[in-house]
DNA sequence: TTCTTAACGCAAAGGAATTGCGTTAGTGCG
DNA sequence: CGCACTAACGCAATTCCTTTGCGTTAAGAA
């Protein structure tokens, strides 16, 4: 239930065990089905009791929400390919791409199976930060640029709902109709 | 793990056991947070046992997006106000308001809270459904109409997002401007 | 180094999930 | 209409997950 919650110990043991947890859980969610997969096995695996688990994450879906966040968190800057134009549809087809595979779908369940609602908006957060970080490069080059809300919405927004709800299949082009609408004009 | 199968019996007591899980559920969980919402409780207000639900849904999880793709079904055809661009309005603005509410996110959640995809693909069909009952008055009426897929991508799916991902307020002036993206020229 | 206390391990207790078996009641056939 | 068949249910025992109290360990501060 609980509330993952900034703790004050962050070296030593304390982190250690949130990594091999963490690793366990990534380890055994690879070899069984998500259905079967529960804490006192994740304990096992990692080295700890599982009352450690209960006590600092609260639940299983918690663990889940924790670890898929950590693990949707972009780990470099998009790609610098020279124009704004190219630099968004470089990152679209990565993130249409990395969200539509099994694992990326599976970890977006993940992030809904905590009522932490703060979760969902980390991931929210890690994608505005990577489209402003485009945005901002077009700044210094002098051309036309786009509104990283206007890309949110129209072309985020109708990836993830397709993952999520129609489950419709997605390519390339699709995508680059999306961006089309958001950046008129620069064929 | 289950499946909510189709089930041959659909006559006497099976129905009438559906229906008053079903409702224990609704019952229980206005009543209580859904952390503390088990199947033993459930089953004692529907007076049932608990083996007779873990067998027919699987898991509570099964069970809540059971209940929460019925509830989200919608019960009346979007209302006809004359024109395409004002029905689409009208629907928009109820859509957003019941997604957006407490217990409209709490059933979204619970539709993905089970791995069975057909759940979110059918309330995904139902917002299908109703848009092109309104795209399909248009016919008769002789007035520029409008793509359903155009409208579930720039005005659905954004209003998705922003309940499920960013968390962003949104007030109906939002939805007027989505709409307008894919009706040009009918101000 | 020493003190304070958050975080962990252990073990017991409580509750949920699973399953075998007998019974009830839909459904179809004669 | 009555009978046979079997899906679905109730009951109860078992297994496993979850919770909690208490003693111990180790991180952070003085």
């Amino acid at each position: 239930m609980a509330t993952v919650k900034e703790r004050p110990r962050l070296g030593g043991r304390s982190a250690r065990i949130q990594a091999s947890v963490h690793e366990a859980v990534e380890q055994l969610s690879a070899e069984m089905d998500r259905s079967e997969l529960a804490i006192p096995a994740i304990a096992a695996r990692a080295g700890v009791t599982p009352s450690t688990i209960y006590r600092r994450w609260g639940s299983l879906g918690d663990l889940l929400a924790d670890v898929a966040v950590k693990r949707l968190r972009p780990m470099a800057d998009p790609l610098d390919t020279g124009s704004a134009r190219t630099d968004l549809q470089a990152w679209t087809e990565q993130f249409m791409e990395e969200m539509s595979s099994e694992v990326g779908r599976a970890m977006i369940r993940d992030v809904f199976s905590s009522p932490v609602e703060t979760n969902a908006c980390q991931c929210c957060a890690y994608t505005y930060e990577q489209l402003q970080t485009i945005a901002d490069r077009t700044a210094g080059r002098g051309e036309a640029g786009f509104d990283v809300d206007e890309v949110v919405d129209h072309v985020v927004a109708p990836i993830m709902y397709r993952i999520l709800f129609s489950g419709r299949p997605m390519d390339m082009d699709y995508c680059d109709a999306l961006i089309d609408r958001v950046m008129p004009g620069c064929e």
